[in-house]
DNA sequence: CCGATAGTTCGATGGCCAACGAAGCATACA
DNA sequence: TGTATGCTTCGTTGGCCATCGAACTATCGG
């Protein structure tokens, strides 16, 4: 085998260690006390963290008399606990940039059966802002309004029997971390924009195109 | 205070985890009964790795179903992940490329008090192999030869019982994970180098400088 | 409704490991 | 040579947590 990935996270997961490897990032060498005093333990715990260190080859020893200088291994090493510290901010400051960096995913794609993307979301606040659709925590539902906007154009309301799954249900979309409308009716939706040739789709790709007008016709069908 | 690394770290640090973690980095959603395949465990314990994972944020999950789709939250959770396979990797096949970028710095440069980089290696191996010096693990030996070879060029072996400091000492070269020389004769021969005009040194840099000729008469000079 | 499948909760068990006190070795400095 | 400092080794303690059996809920397919 080889070193697993777990080693190292198991290495970078004690506090101790994690915060002796964080006071080597800035790239100096540093003592076996120096470093004690930063992850605030005792010497003898730095010792046995420290060798932990050096033999899962996270980090280099260099003795120069009774000090013993430790830095980290490689840039590699670096370059993980880069990531990680990057990660850590993400994570409190939720997506900035998310989802797929291809901007015609990122536009309008197929999530299962339904719409997703920036179109998927600004229909369903379409639909929400004109109370065809009430969002309510989790559960979405449609308004009498909204029936009669469906029926309209030419949703069968009367095949709700053969199924139990839901009629509306809100989805939460990858690239833009709001909702978007799946269910039945979301659904329905992704075939009619096929049905009117308003979008196509490549061969092999969940990106969902507009036609040349279809992006229009989209607009004024479902009152964005 | 904020999510830690060591927390991120210890998500990963366990094998079962680590292993769904990288079998989820093909981009594929996957279910929580394949992963607890992937990783060979029950069911029971997947949910629980599973649950830390998506309320570390490492993961999302989508209710389809009765099934449970998991995959990484994020770009940033999958460059984590991407860093920690190509340091596991770069553990088994030591340093492709290590050190510091500039190649002034890593052809030659002070460490201390002596001389680094290629040319302190080269410098180390063209003593061993003319058995000037003898290389045994760890420790570092000035043969007779090597006494003789000194004497010849300067180097004041009566001034010995000033200091404790060994003459000879092998020192990990930072970029070549070889050994150069250190020690009192490792400082002598820099010196030299000076004193001869063989290499300048910038200010404020480490790096060390063969001028003109230098190199040429290092190499003459110390048998290269 | 029924059986099958997916996932969960609870509790018990066992093993690992961070932490430090005490004592020891190694080095430096006067 | 003695004393302070840096680091290590040993052994013990205590807490955390991965694991799974058993029993449960949820969903699908008829």
């Amino acid at each position: 085998m080889q070193p697993e990935i777990s080693t190292i996270g198991s290495l970078i997961g004690d506090p101790s260690r994690a915060r002796m490897l964080t006071a080597l990032m800035g790239g100096k060498a540093l003592t076996a006390t120096e470093l004690a005093l930063e992850a605030d333990i005792s010497a003898q715990t730095a010792t046995s963290h420290l060798s932990q260190l050096v033999s899962g080859k996270l980090l280099v020893v260099r003795k120069q008399g009774r000090h013993k200088y430790f830095q980290l291994a490689n840039q590699q090493v670096a370059e993980v606990l880069e990531s990680l510290l990057t990660l850590s901010t993400v994570l409190l400051i939720p997506n900035i940039a998310t989802g797929p960096t291809d901007p015609e995913l990122k536009h309008a794609r197929i999530c299962y059966d339904h719409l997703a993307g920036e179109a998927g979301v600004e229909l369903y606040d379409a639909l929400v802002s004109q109370k065809i659709i009430v969002d309510n925590q989790e559960q979405t539902h449609l308004t009498d309004l909204g029936r009669a906007f469906f029926n309209e154009r030419g949703f069968d309301f009367s095949a709700k029997g053969r199924s139990k799954r839901p009629l509306c249900k809100s989805c939460l979309d990858w690239s833009e971390r709001t909702n978007h409308l799946a269910g039945r009716l979301g659904q329905w939706i992704l075939d009619d924009l096929f049905e009117h040739a308003m979008v196509t789709r490549r061969a092999d790709s969940r990106a969902v195109i507009f036609t040349a007008n279809g992006r229009k016709r989209f607009k004024a069908r479902y009152g964005l």
